[in-house]
DNA sequence: CTACTTGCAAATCATTTGCAGATGA
DNA sequence: TCATCTGCAAATGATTTGCAAGTAG
């Protein structure tokens, strides 16, 4: 029994990378040298990124063809599929941010500097479950943004008057 | 004083075509043929649509040749940037909804059947505003979608077992 | 071995653009 | 009049796919 406490702490403590191979093997994909590079280097930094800022930290890899675009593409869709990556779009941009060993958040997203605030509120998901239940609606997730302009931004505007 | 008030009044129950014209004409551009069909064929329904559904209302005049594609999608930003429509992604599908004479107000996605439930709360206003005045966030606006599955879809997801 | 993967080149596909002719103010 | 629009055809550009060769298990 404290084997399965220990078990599960180990679950959740697992790197990005022996989480997303458990996905892989779970499923009878294999462990490949580009999937693996790909995952190291999503992980490597913590940011919000899209396909092409992926490419660009991975284009000495794309230059001596060691991976492609289309297996990069491929790649975040599993990775994304496996639970560890979470896809969203932001205006015409589609971006990407850690899911794996990272609290749930929402996000102010400035519209002067593009930047992205996370906030979490347990009020917030009260409400959600609140309206949820008046449409007896099955909750799966949720996803909020507040735009605006945020505080740096402001400062900057105010100096410039 | 009172004039204020029945400017006021006028503006807001202004008909979307009349206010689009208003818009057109405050910017020196022009009320043509194509841009009152498309408006006037977007305000003839009241819901969620594509691009690509409002060519499948427009298919006549657009096989009739006096309106294309293009012009379309020129006048759809248009009417965005007008502020009387609401242009969102639902996965990678753009979507358009009214935004003028129209409540504000968030959704509720069924991610089975697709529909968009509309809801409006107070609550989550307020506690936008407080994850904002927390973080010194100016706000312009907000976005909330809530994913599941609509009281309809478990029905009949129960009836099949 | 052999089924799963990859890189390549080509296809997609919704949306955008350049341009010459048409048209609203 | 003449600047703004439009339709057309073509361009875009990010993402996806078909396929033959490569490789993990």
């Amino acid at each position: 029994m404290s084997e399965d406490y220990s078990l599960r702490s180990v679950q959740v403590t697992l790197p990005p990378l022996a989480r997303f191979t458990q996905f892989l093997q779970a499923r009878g994909k294999r462990v490949t040298e580009q999937r693996r590079l790909i995952v190291e280097m999503i992980y490597s930094h913590h940011a919000h990124f899209d396909a092409d800022e992926l490419m660009g930290h991975l284009q000495d890899l794309i230059a001596r063809r060691k991976i492609s675009r289309p297996t990069v593409y491929r790649t975040l869709s599993e990775v994304v599929e496996a639970g560890l990556l979470r896809k969203m779009t932001l205006g015409r941009r589609r971006v990407y941010e850690h899911d794996y060993g990272y609290p749930r958040h929402d996000h102010l997203h400035c519209e002067m500097c593009n930047k992205l605030i996370e906030f979490h509120s347990e009020d917030l998901e009260r409400i959600r479950d609140a309206v949820a239940r008046e449409h007896e609606f099955q909750i799966i997730g949720h996803r909020m943004f507040i735009s605006g302009i945020c505080a740096d931004c402001r400062k900057l505007d105010e100096r410039k008057r």
